[in-house]
DNA sequence: CCAATTATAGAACGATCGTTCTATCCGAGT
DNA sequence: ACTCGGATAGAACGATCGTTCTATAATTGG
């Protein structure tokens, strides 16, 4: 048990807690405030800690914004990668990455709002990475929807505007679900907007 | 003709070129930076006039955000309603609402951004009748899906997450149309947007 | 043409911003 | 038990923020 405990306040770990701490509050105020709304000010007050402490892990205002980035964004594609793993059926691709692309959406509810805010307002390299992991969200679906198009299902039409119009589907989503809402009706609107959206792909 | 000149010059005429050049640049900067990212020396430089002359024509840094809230948003819903004028087939109906607001929002395609952006940053009376507009385009948009349905042409389901559903193909429409797109093509993916909601809605 | 109003500029205000510096403190390893 | 590096606090920096004040230039109405 002493090891145990030596363990979880051995000095990486310790750092890894006064980081993550940082980062939990700065998404939430990032995503209530946007990234000029927040100053580090508020952050280190929201945490009970010191301005000097928030720059003892973090280099600067940015860089706290990019490991926001590097938690959840960046994870994005590959679990929707992840998702298309052992289906094989057309219809069923499209729904399984639908499906996990809402549910990524709904469990990073604030820092999806953060990107989608913030979209063009930082420097190159945040501004980069965001647009080049959106990118490859949007190489997913096209690559989905060709698939969709080789078995006959897909509706006639440029496959990138049918692509940003279910994207728009998703994305929209996240601003008017509840995140209060019961299991039961969550997953029960959930299947209306995949409805939704498959009949806007596919026609029928 | 010196009466036209005199008229041009009127002092009401003065204030309101005064106040519209300001409202012009300001819609644009708090498009492209947000409303915390955009300061009234920014808005003052862009126009090439002082910070103290801005503070003439708006009381403080909202007045100008709401100036812009009423000279673009606030006319939504009644554009809308418009559009629905002496057309009575249900999917007729949805067709024009939609396209109505496609070609809404991309007249006002920077207004409506800061809108999505800053949506809940602002003080009570900006928040809330922003909030209002989006309330009452909601509704438009429930009336029409309600007349669908009772046409039995409507897909299952409830129809706010349907009309959420159209609002979010609409919305995220601003985000990649490109405004330098010509006339041909963007007509062209407009009927794509539209075929997409149509479906997406009724099932056909 | 003159008085009155309006438009504009410039300086200055206190507040807050991101950031840095210096000093203390605490906890872990020897 | 002691040392030593990481964690924390507090003060201070120059810059910039929204806003106000005062004075001057321009324009309009009589």
């Amino acid at each position: 048990m002493a090891r145990v405990v030596s363990l979880k306040n051995s000095s990486a770990a310790r750092e890894a807690r006064g980081r993550e701490e940082l980062v939990e509050v700065a998404v939430e105020l990032f995503a209530r405030n946007g990234f000029a709304g927040t100053s580090i000010r508020d952050i280190a007050d929201a945490v009970g800690r010191s301005v000097s402490n928030v720059y003892h892990y973090f280099e600067n205002k940015e860089a706290l914004w990019l490991a926001i980035l590097e938690r959840s964004v960046k994870a994005l594609p590959a679990r929707l990668r992840g998702a298309l793993e052992g289906v094989s059926e057309p219809r069923a691709r499209i729904a399984a990455l639908v499906r996990e692309h809402l549910d990524v959406s709904e469990q990073y509810r604030r820092e999806s709002r953060i990107f989608f805010i913030d979209e063009e307002r930082l420097s190159a390299s945040g501004n980069k990475a965001n647009k080049r992991i959106q990118r490859e969200i949007l190489t997913i679906y096209v690559a989905e929807l060709e698939g969709l198009r080789a078995a006959g299902l897909l509706a006639d039409g440029d496959i990138r505007v049918t692509a940003f119009n279910m994207l728009g589907v998703i994305n929209w989503y996240l601003r008017w679900s509840k995140p209060s809402a019961g299991q039961a009706k969550r997953e029960q609107t959930v299947d209306q907007v995949l409805a939704f959206i498959l009949r806007g792909a596919t026609g029928s």
